[in-house]
This record gives C-alpha cells, sequence and structure tokens, in this order.
DNA sequence: TCCATTTATCTCGACATCAAGATAAATGGG
DNA sequence: CCCATTTATCTTGATGTCGAGATAAATGGA
C-alpha cells in the first residue's frame, strides 16, 4: 500500500467509471522518476552541477575523443528543444567546462568540446555518479532490477525505434 | 538496442572500469518518463492546463466532497516546494478554477477548494487524461504492465514507506 | 549558377521550479 | 497566562524550460 495505492483507491470510490489500472503505473513511475533524480541531484550538487549540466558534460564524455559534438548531436540525445540547449551551453561557456568552436565542415553551426578542465570534473562525477546509482538498487534484488529493466526496455521501444 | 544500449555501449568503451548495468534502468526510467509526460501533456493543453495544474485540480477531484484541501495537503500529495505550490495556486485562482477560504481550524492556512467551474473542467479532462493512459500502454502485453508495475512498486517502497 | 527551401542555432518572453528567508498564527512547557 | 519554538504559507531571486520567431548558412533542382 503505497502513496499510489491511496491515490487510486480515492479514484476508485469518486470516479467509479473509470479503469484506473494503468494510471497506477504511471503514476509509479512518475514518482519513482522524482525520487530517484532528487537523490541523482546530490551528487551533481556536491560538484556544483545540475542534472542539465552533467548531462551535457556526460554526453560530450562518453562520445570519446575528442569530446566535441554539435549542438543539434547534443539535442538528440538529451530530448530537449534548441533554445533549453543554448541556455544550457551558455552557463557551462561561462563556467569555463565547455568552449565553442567554428565547426569546420557546417558555417551554420558550431562544435561544443569539453575543456580540459570539463574533462576532468565530468570524469570525477561520473565516478561518484555511478556509484551513487549502485547505491540507490542496493535495496533490490539484482533479478528485480533485471526484470524492471526489461519491461521498460519493451514500453520504451514503443518510443524509440531501433535500426 | 534502443537508444539506452548506444549511451552504455559508448560508456564501457569510455570507461570500462565502470559497470553501468544500473545506469541502464535509470536511463530507461527517465527517457520512458519523459515520453510519456509529453503524451500526456498533449490532453492537458488540449484543455489548456499544464501537469501542474492538472495534478493541483486533480488531488482536490479526488480526494470527495467538498473539493478542499490545505495547501500542505496539496504539496504532501504532489512532491513540490512550498513556492511552487503558491504559485501554482495563484494561477489557478487567477483562472477561476480554484478559490482559497479561510481554514475555520488554523489561522495561518487557508482552503484551496475547486470552484464549480473548476470541477466541470477536471470531471472532463480526466476523463480523457484515463483515455490517454489506456492508448500509451496498449502496445503492451496486459501481463507485461502488470510486472512493470510490481517491479516498481518494489522500488518505490525504498522510498515511500507504507503504514 | 541562382534562388527557394531546408537546416542549425540563437533570441525572446512567459512560466515553472527551487532554496532561503519573511511573516503570522498555533502550541506547549513553565 | 507567557513567550520561545514550531508550523503554514507566502515572497523573492536565480535558473531551467519551452515555443515561436529570427538569422545565417547549406542544399538542390531548374
Amino acid at each position: 500500500m503505497d502513496q499510489v495505492d491511496h491515490i487510486l483507491a480515492q479514484w476508485r470510490r469518486e470516479r467509479p467509471d473509470l479503469d484506473v489500472g494503468p494510471m497506477g503505473t504511471f503514476g509509479r513511475l512518475k514518482r519513482l522518476g522524482d525520487h530517484l533524480a532528487q537523490a541523482l541531484a546530490e551528487v551533481y550538487k556536491a560538484h556544483g552541477l545540475t542534472a542539465a549540466s552533467f548531462n551535457v558534460l556526460a554526453t560530450l564524455r562518453r562520445a570519446g575523443p575528442p569530446h566535441a559534438l554539435s549542438p543539434s548531436a547534443l539535442i538528440a540525445w538529451t530530448m530537449v528543444t534548441s533554445g533549453t540547449m543554448t541556455n544550457r551551453l551558455d552557463r557551462l561557456e561561462a563556467a569555463g567546462l565547455i568552449e565553442r568552436r567554428v565547426n569546420p565542415e557546417d558555417g551554420r553551426g558550431s562544435l561544443v568540446a569539453l575543456t580540459a578542465e570539463g574533462f576532468a570534473l565530468i570524469e570525477r562525477v561520473v565516478t561518484e555518479h555511478v556509484a551513487n546509482q549502485h547505491r540507490l538498487v542496493e535495496g533490490l534484488p539484482p533479478e528485480q532490477r533485471e526484470r524492471i529493466d526489461e519491461g521498460l526496455r519493451a514500453w520504451l521501444a514503443l518510443y524509440e525505434s531501433a535500426p
């Protein structure tokens, strides 16, 4: 009996005409996501980052040398709008963690690259981040996590096709 | 092979020292949550609402008559800060969907109640919202959704205890 | 080659959110 | 009954996000 069960019970009492089974799944996904995001943010914050800035730096880092991507590529990986990405890049640039270079292959765009400082920072933070994630699934039996992962993969496949 | 698999493959190439298994689960949860939130927002928007305003109205509706709760109770249900709730209530009040009454039992606080207009609106929107949720799990075998739900319940239980 | 169209990025204005602090009322131990 | 403490809500300032539109460069068919 978690919070979501309480919510569903309320709906069943007030609106017995509605089949709220799926709503329970949506609610658990949302609430769990919120709790986990808060927990992950603690590590980011300890290094002066937010989820937004962490994700940009991490995307550049895992792309491999030379750790440079176009804003378009960053937008595709992170699922945000172009205006949002411009704002993120402005702040990261002001903080000296990335730099914008001209894109030799496309004069319309730029290339966003990790600075040495940005690289060193994300290198440290991602290590802690992964440890934090391990800690957050500690209470969950590994086989249980596997089943959740498989289920989410199937559901996510409805929205992200796979070549 | 979804987007998350690509991300994990990049990390394994760049940082083979990290065990990124759990990261995959976090990534799928986050990305799926983002996709679903976008899809749910379409119904809200069609009625001039956002996820934020919908959730406040829905919380008041499902509480049952007289459809009035304190801001504190709304904060507890919706997992936002007091400043955020004040802002949401200001807008909903300006839109005529809720009203703030004095709380006869506590002079510090108020009671937030659905107006007739707010009640009529949420009554319509929640019906469409539930139908939308059914549509969004259509492609998922019901027993698969059940398993996801059970897994999420177990994980969520680590963060929301149950008396 | 030219130009209409497409694409990449940035700008701007409106909200949403949080964290920290302010304000006012309730509470309870002495 | 008093006052220090706690609690409920609001205020303020900084940031993050989106959506629509602006700008500039690349593209491709005539």
